[in-house]
DNA sequence: AGCACGCCGACT
DNA sequence: GTCGGCGTGCTC
């Protein structure tokens, strides 16, 4: 038995009653401590109901003494302690380093594990109903023969569901009960799901999928380890892994797996039952909660094997778990950034360091961080750089706008115009890429040059022409598009400038009347349903040329699309952020990935008015390690405040340092096995408004940067008291150049 | 006076 | 995270 709270029968504790710690989900810094009552038997990770203020919370008995500090008197009693199996000690030091890694309060992580009360309890038990064989009723009628005709195959029935079944009301049950014809019992707890069966046989990989499939394999069962699979899209990186996945249930062991976002789990669960038999238990906000409750205990329990879920099912209270998978580790969806701010893919890896299981990011597009953790040896890089059915990746080929690009007025190359009359010509589709939604960027006054903006955040207002309302993207105002400049009022002076999606569409419809055009953006009315459709209408081919925003990266796969034209390639990397370079990348890769997927042979075209960009060049040559490398002048580290963890407060120069080189240094910066992630200085400052101000910090900057005085007049911001920060912090990375 | 609202500290 | 206490300022 482990801890320090046990109650060892009759022995005497004298008059010093047994104290506790105990965690509760307040944000404070520790466990408060808590009378155990006589003959109540508490140990570590019991989970336990206190009286906390005025009302009482749920929380669980923790490691270590009791603070000894607080007055004995202050001291409550432990109310309950759940039927819950106690939380693990490897789940404990989980939450401890958690809350130190995010520097929020470890009663907060607790909450993430302790979500539903419900699931506490065991689950109340259902009253049955079972025939007393033999016995029959006074009066025989047709409802109670029917009744009985169900009864008679030996099962106990619910009463709704017996009543259901046999198409009768409920009282008739009632009234056979009453006549002594049935008796009552306790139905057994809802039956366990059938397990995921590991040994059905799998899709026959190629040689090079099952290179990488046993490398997985030989590491189930033999600690941590954290693996990166970097595999193109259709390599089949998920066939891989669920290689690993079957060999941990042979162990008999759990398996997680988390994905960035629950629109993508269902056509995953049917993937899973294709392999494995049955369907996995599904954890993310919108499951029901009474199946949520389910799940819960049955990983808490073993009954469940498998789970497939968000973010927080990082969090459940598996008992054995043996493997953990994040798929699109890239993903920016596993950054929690209100309560405890968390990326589910570090903790992940955390989380398999401290239980000692392996781990395993996949994507198509790692993240800067996880490559570098690769070439660092932390991680072991897993290679999958073709696709499985053998197809060819799509030829990219960049278009310079300078020198090839369309006439005044039109937005497609006349490159691009040709394959697409050439695409369209085979009967194969096309996907014009742009991520601006709307008609137009900027409107502007012909005459007196004004320009519109929000009257809220000063960013340009983007004309919607379906709607007839020119949007802020930024806040969501709005206004309608007037007829006469409201500053000089002259009429017809207002022009569009630059494409949106809508504009594209219009230069499509000149050019190829013929073709069946769909644009498609989230804005637009009909909301998920009409997405969906319209996703279906592309895949049955009903749709020649399809203009989309980011949405059209992801989900769906479009069979007879062979070719994908980029408008504007060089969207995105203009803006302040770090990771500008890194998720234009990630998206453009996703986009241009779509073509000639299942058949082969498709092509991109990017569109570009810098084709010299290492961005564009990693694209063109299918190498991301292209876009990395610009060095960093020079690196200092502010050693302030003792706190137990590095987060990264980063400067980006005029020279815009790359991604991968802050990464470098961030992590290189880390502590052993800690992974990292990259904070820009806007995130930065967000944390800190978010109330979270005490870093430690690293800071990169240019050479002639005033380090020292920006720290100090950063630190005193950062040291105020909560209220007094959020008026004065700027989150304008510009200031900070 | 009575109440809504925001700020702030306490919670074992 | 949630509650209660307290000060401010407004009022069917």
């Amino acid at each position: 038995m482990e801890g320090t709270a046990e109650i060892f029968g009759d022995l005497p504790l004298g008059n010093q009653a047994l104290i506790v710690p105990v965690l509760v989900p307040v944000a404070v810094a520790g466990p408060y401590s808590y009378k155990v009552p006589q003959g109540m038997q508490v140990r570590p990770g019991s989970i336990v109901r206190v009286p906390l203020g005025t009302r009482t919370v749920v929380g669980a008995v923790w490691d270590g003494e009791p603070d000894g500090s607080v007055n004995p008197k202050k001291l409550k009693s432990i109310e309950h302690v759940y039927d819950a199996a106690p939380l693990g000690e490897d789940l404990r030091r989980f939450v401890d380093w958690v809350a130190n890694w995010t520097l929020g309060a470890p009663g907060m992580v607790l909450r993430m594990v302790l979500r539903s009360e419900e699931a506490l309890e065991s689950e109340k038990q259902v009253l049955g109903f079972r025939r007393i064989s033999g016995k029959e009723p006074e009066r025989q009628t047709a409802a109670r023969k029917r009744v009985l005709e169900l009864l008679d195959e030996g099962m106990a029935w619910t009463k709704a569901g017996l009543a259901g079944a046999a198409g009768v009301s409920p009282s008739v049950v009632d009234g056979l009960k009453e006549q002594g014809v049935l008796e009552t019992t306790f139905l057994p707890a809802t039956p366990p799901l059938p397990d995921p069966d590991p040994n059905l046989p799998g899709p026959t990989l190629t040689p090079m999928q099952s290179e990488a499939a046993e490398r997985l394999v030989a590491a189930v069962g033999h600690g941590f380890k954290c693996f990166l699979i970097d595999g193109v899209t259709g390599s089949g990186k998920t066939e891989v892994y669920f290689e690993a996945l079957a060999e941990t249930m042979r162990n008999g062991q759990q398996a997680l797996i988390l994905l960035p976002e629950i629109a993508l789990t269902s056509q995953f669960l049917e993937r899973f039952e294709r392999r494995f038999g049955v369907r996995p238990a599904e954890w993310h906000s919108q499951v029901p909660a009474r199946r949520r409750e389910r799940t819960w205990r049955g990983v808490a329990n073993g009954e469940v094997k498998v789970v497939v879920g968000a973010r927080s099912a990082l969090f459940l209270p598996f008992c054995n778990l043996g493997l953990a998978v994040v798929d699109e580790e890239h993903d920016g969806a596993y950054k929690q950034d209100d309560r405890v701010p968390y990326n589910a893919r570090d903790m992940a890896v955390v989380r398999g360091h401290i239980s000692g299981f392996p781990v395993i990011l996949a994507s198509a597009t790692p993240s800067v961080e996880s490559r570098v953790n690769a070439q660092l040896g932390r991680y072991e890089l897993v290679s999958l750089p073709e696709r499985a059915s053998g197809a060819e990746l799509p030829e990219l080929v960049g278009i310079d706008m300078r020198t090839d690009g369309p006439e005044r007025g039109r937005w497609l190359a006349p490159t691009l115009v040709r394959e697409i009359q050439e695409t369209l010509t085979d009967g194969n589709q096309v996907l014009l890429f742009l991520n601006r939604r709307g008609y137009a960027p900027l409107t502007l006054c012909r005459s007196c040059g004004h320009r519109f903006h929000c009257e809220n955040c000063s960013a340009w207002l983007v004309e919607h022409r379906f709607k007839g309302r020119l949007v802020c993207h930024h806040c969501g105002y709005s206004q309608p598009i007037p007829d006469k400049c409201p500053e000089c009022s002259k009429p017809d002076t207002l022009v569009a400038c630059g494409p949106g999606v809508e504009r594209i569409g219009e230069d499509v419809a000149d050019l190829f009347p013929e073709a069946r055009v769909l644009v498609l953006s989230s804005d637009l009315p009909g909301g998920n349903e009409r997405i969906k459709r319209e996703m279906e209408l592309i895949e049955k081919g009903e749709v020649d040329i399809v203009i989309g925003t980011q949405l059209v990266a992801k989900g769906h796969n479009f069979p007879l699309m062979t070719l994908v034209g980029v408008i504007d390639a060089d969207l995105g990397l203009a803006n302040g952020d770090p990771r500008a370079a890194e998720k234009t990348f990630q998206l453009l890769a996703q986009v241009t990935g779509r073509a000639g997927r299942i058949s082969g042979g498709g092509k991109g075209f990017l569109q570009t008015y810098n084709p010299d960009q290492p961005v564009i060049k990693a694209l063109l040559s299918g190498k991301p390690d292209n876009f990395y490398g610009v060095e960093i002048e020079s690196r200092e580290h502010a050693g302030l405040p003792p706190f137990g963890r590095l987060a990264a407060l980063i400067i980006s120069g005029p020279d815009r340092p790359t991604a991968e080189s802050y990464a470098r240094h961030v992590v290189r910066a880390a502590p052993v096995d800690s992974p990292v992630s990259i904070l820009g200085p806007a995130e930065a400052a967000m944390a800190q408004v978010r109330g979270r101000f005490r870093f430690r910090v690293l800071v990169i900057a240019r050479r002639g940067f005033d380090l020292q005085g920006f720290l100090r007049a950063w630190l005193q911001r950062v040291d105020q008291p909560r209220n007094a920060v959020r008026l004065q912090v700027d989150i304008d990375p510009q200031s900070f150049m």
